[in-house]
DNA sequence: TTTAATAGTTCGGCATTATTGAACTATCGA
DNA sequence: TCGATAGTTCAATAATGCCGAACTATTAAA
């Protein structure tokens, strides 16, 4: 009924000091996600669709990566419209994990 | 009824460039792996219950750990009597990806 | 202002993966 | 040879992951 104000985030976003280290490497342990993550590093605002790895997976798999990339405090969404858009939460990330984000996407697909 | 020799080694280890990135950093996604690789970086040869991150957890389950590593070219199996020595394949992993144990392991329990 | 299309989320069921007790194998020491 | 040690392997259960189907919210068109 009530509407969603534009700026409010409908997600809910960690903190990075309560992310474990194990947590962020398993967000980033999946192919999908680390494409997604990449795409999103060279890309700054995507929407979920624009995110996606491919257009072969399926959009209830696809929903489900970016809320765990969210919960790894990787990235952040919030409603714009009937998109949702995605941002990294680069320098949060760095300054949580120095130089792993790093390490791990100049190691993709290498 | 063979038995086995003390240097041949009784478990396969892949070759690192067959081994991709999600595999590596799944292997290190979980904090008791992440323990014991630390461990192994800092001590370089160890039996499994001595690489084991508390006395805690099951034999079989440490075992399950074990051949994950290994899976993920982190580790090096041999036996060695009726002890099973683990070293960490630190500089031919390191070579696979530059940078990323140095950057997982800074990380840990920060 | 319905109606339809778009951009997702959520739910539930199936498949895959992890954990662990129990049984087993191999080696060493007495 | 007997017992203890250091593991592995197997099988069952528990926990996760994947994805189709149904749902919600927003925008656009009629």
């Amino acid at each position: 009924m009530v509407p969603y104000i534009d700026d409010m985030p409908r997600f809910t976003h960690p903190r990075l000091e309560d992310v474990p280290l194990d947590l962020a490497l398993h967000a980033l342990a999946d192919s999908n996600r680390l494409t997604m993550v990449a795409r999103l590093a060279a890309t700054e605002r995507l929407s979920c669709t624009d995110a996606a790895p491919c257009d072969a997976i399926p959009k209830s798999t696809l929903s489900n990566h970016l809320k765990l990339l969210r919960a790894a405090g990787l990235i952040e969404t919030t409603q714009a419209g009937r998109e949702m858009i995605n941002t990294l939460r680069r320098a949060e990330f760095d300054r949580r994990f120095p130089g792993l984000l790093d390490a791990v996407l100049a190691n993709r697909s290498a």
